[in-house]
DNA sequence: CGACGCGTTGAATGTTGTCAAACCGAGTGG
DNA sequence: CCACTCGGTTTGACAACATTCAACGCGTCG
């Protein structure tokens, strides 16, 4: 039952599931042991336990096992801000690398098992795998990149459309994960969606009634499914 | 005149004025020497001409030396989105790191020298080089929590609200180069700072407007100068 | 001079936010 | 077993802020 069970700690990298998501594909067998001896699995997170807070200090990145993660901002002024959701083979933790402590928290929006990586070593290890320093330039790039599609969306979409692509990025990364992209479970709240995407409650819970009563989506509660994928790609895609 | 013209391609990182924001640090004297070796001064760019295009093979980050620049990515359907303003001594073209082309296009605001840093190079340099791969990881972190920031205000902050922090922003990184935070030209237009802020172009003029109105700044075109900071700061923290 | 780019201002429109109420399911305690 | 509460969600009415559309001013350049 060690390799069968998500949320088992028992596992290695080169047995997980997820390996072709958060490792490098460049990675030799024995390279990938090498990362393996540095990864630290822990138990399972519970509902809304964290896996760091703000202030806490900077020490690993992590990458989802099973279940999904959210991070989080607070301003000064103790404004909220979603910052991402993260499903299994995904690597969070990142823009704390900055600076000593986390400016962010993580907190699993579900029974969660992750896989922590501690940066210092991961440093020494990059130093000495060249392909290894090359994923995590990536990894971080490809960050930047999703953040600034993220402000695309923000600053340039309505509410139907930035809903629809949220949408259409879960069920894709449901799909990398070969699991349905059609049929699926949220696994966050209408409020965090809000928070995410810029927009209240009430505007979000609005487009999911619009888009049932259009017969884009069969909604119920947080069962999703998508009946009419390509117009939700053409509202999308404003 | 060697050091004295910004502009002046024939200038090294040792005697650079912006050395202090775009180096690392923690570099000893003999490595400042060896990535200095690796960079690329060119002529000064004119106005409006690009330092890369979007989908032009991604080869090289960038540090402004003098003048500005901004970066722009392009949607499928054509919707052009801002994604930053680089001043003197900061970096750019960091998201071209995950793709082997950019994905983003880079054009100087104003007549700008810049520098080039041939990614392969500087890859390689960080593999001897502890600090300078720490330095890069943290640069990409910090680009990362940046557009996060950029995130918190279109997600959750009005037009004067973000009017107000980017006026701030750009006074704060000219006092860091030694420039006055109180009074500065602008290198955008109007149109620019729009779509960075997700606002049309009414809006801003409307928001400047009224903030010489309320007796906050007084702006002549591209000029501008903050009469009241602590209010403007009072705005930009919701 | 006239055209053009850029910025400003006004009036009308509309999307989204605010406020308020009600629903639903899950869990709790009498 | 049922009434109760509570969090999350939905829906409606109204208000507000930003957009849209339109016109105009101003400086520059052909």
């Amino acid at each position: 039952m060690s390799a069968s069970c998500p949320h088992n700690a028992a596992i290695n990298c080169s047995d997980c599931r997820m390996n072709s998501l958060c490792l490098p594909i460049a990675l030799e067998l024995d390279e990938v042991e090498r990362l393996n001896e540095i990864v630290q699995r822990g138990r399972p997170l519970h509902k809304d336990s964290h896996v760091y807070d703000i202030a806490d200090e900077f020490s690993a990145i992590y990458a989802v096992r099973s279940g999904s993660i959210k991070t989080y901002s607070v301003s000064d002024q103790g404004v909220v801000q979603v910052t991402g959701f993260y499903l299994p083979g995904e690597i969070f933790g990142m823009d704390g690398i900055a600076h000593t402590h986390y400016i962010s928290a993580a907190v699993a929006m579900e029974t969660s098992a992750i896989c922590e990586i501690p940066f210092s070593r991961l440093e020494e290890l990059s130093m000495a795998m060249p392909s290894l320093q090359r994923h995590f330039f990536k990894l971080m790039s490809k960050e930047i990149t999703s953040d600034q599609q993220l402000i695309t969306l923000l600053s340039k979409n309505s509410a139907e459309e930035r809903v629809a692509t949220l949408l259409l990025s879960i069920s894709a990364r449901n799909a990398k994960r070969s699991l349905s992209g059609v049929r699926f479970r949220l696994p966050m709240s209408r409020a965090d969606i809000g928070n995410y995407l810029g927009l209240t409650v009430e505007t979000v819970s609005r487009v999911f009634s619009r888009f049932q009563k259009q017969g884009l989506l069969d909604v119920d509660k947080k069962e999703i499914e998508i009946t009419d994928v390509s117009a939700l790609q053409e509202l999308a895609n404003t």
